[in-house]
DNA sequence: TGACGCCAATCTGTGCAGGCATGAAGTCTC
DNA sequence: GAGACTTCATGCCTGCACAGATTGGCGTCA
């Protein structure tokens, strides 16, 4: 429940642009948006400016507020992730975050078992032996928790800040796929194993082994969820100069 | 050249931000940036919403505009990414940019591989042929643009639009990394021939073929550049709850 | 007559100035 | 030490002037 107006407007308006309820190319003006939220020039204007930083919408004089195509939004705004999880598109999101995942975690967890202060690998070991015990005794709800917190921890100490900031969506992604039931009646067996090896290869600094553990985990994950975005139409924009 | 009150507001402070003059935890007024900058409130406040939307700041009532630590950062937000190649941190910032074009790169090309409708396929192969006559002839200008748009068509042919988002802060990578002197006197021949093999694995659509060309080239760029950031701390701040 | 080019009216965001309301920090009192 | 009070910067509102882009009308010319 966003508490001030201006969170309010830039979530009311784009959420229902990244929903689709306004469509790219629609101009709305900055009055209209005063009169349907029934607050004032100044909080519309605060909400449009970061609207417009985050590639949903320009202003130009004379016209109005312009709703940009998807291909100008900044895929890596928070906000947008978000709004695009919590809509219609929540497919095409799952899509490019999971391909994202696959990309970078394994490649994190080699940068980790290279540079991860101790702390982080304790923390690391404990995670995974708790992951272990709450999968075999089927309790799901903790073992999402764990997972997110395990994936986000490999992540941050990784050391890189860009890898360290996907843990929040990640676990969104995490979430949304227990939601959806597309999360296996318990964990595999495999995968508690594949965690472990993990945690114990960035542990003992094995930057291959930990790499190759994670890759495994990437490449089941994408199998057992590739499914949901199979007719998602992919865009290919072209670069712009 | 920032043409509006706003974009100058935002870059002022932003940019003063990142390469450290204002420090984190420190607070300023937004009567301060007025007087600065001799513009009006709601200019200031606008300003600070773009850079508490990305991160920056934050504003509470009866104390003023918080600088936040690097960690709070969007380091995928745009400005951020420039602001921080335009000043000291830019060793830092190169070695996280690079990492995940090592992570993100190969996979692009294997989804591009699998995905990449025709028309990106013929301007790959066009591309490739031009980098090869551009390298050899030892037109370096040439050169870093072609391959710039090489590498941005893949992550767009890849159909994945967080992949061709990063197309820009890459192409920004590569051209920090010629100012800086950093890339060879004349392109490796094999660098060259890596490029093409690519683009014909791609319009062949030979997806292992295409990561592992691509991995090539990432490795080797890993390579050539690594000693920039060798003493460039690295970041492990705590993921929070 | 019809097409082109110029100019003014108009519309909307941009920026300014000032006002009151709100709520977090610090202070004082008990 | 807990609660009430004061303080002060941001939150929010409003009226005004300005700038820039679009539109439509006007006149000119082919």
């Amino acid at each position: 429940m966003p508490n001030s107006l201006h969170q309010r407007a830039v979530e009311h308006v784009g959420s229902r642009i990244v929903d689709g309820s306004i469509a790219a190319g629609e101009v709305i003006l900055a009055s209209q948006i005063e009169d349907e939220l029934g607050v004032s020039r100044s909080v519309v204007r605060e909400a449009v400016r970061v609207l417009a930083s985050a590639g949903l919408v320009v202003s130009t004089k004379r016209v109005g507020i312009r709703v940009l195509p998807p291909e100008d939004w900044n895929p890596f705004d928070p906000l947008v992730i978000r709004w695009r999880l919590a809509s219609g598109g929540l497919g095409a999101q799952l899509r490019s975050l999971t391909e994202l995942r696959v990309a970078v975690e394994p490649m994190a967890a080699e940068l980790a078992a290279e540079h991860a202060p101790d702390e982080f690998c304790g923390e690391l070991l404990s995670l995974a032996a708790q992951m272990r015990h709450a999968g075999r005794s089927g309790d799901l709800a903790a073992f999402l928790e764990l997972d997110i917190r395990f994936h986000a921890l490999v992540l941050a100490a990784s050391g890189n800040e860009m890898f360290a900031n996907l843990a929040h969506p990640i676990g969104e992604t995490l979430r949304g796929r227990t939601e959806l039931g597309l999360m296996p009646e318990r964990p595999h067996e495999e995968a508690l194993t594949w965690h472990q090896d993990v945690a114990d290869a960035i542990s003992a600094h094995v930057p291959q082994d930990a790499r190759a553990s994670m890759e495994k985990i990437m490449r089941r994950t994408n199998q057992e969820i590739c499914g949901v975005w199979a007719e998602q139409p992919r865009l290919f924009p072209h670069p712009k100069a």
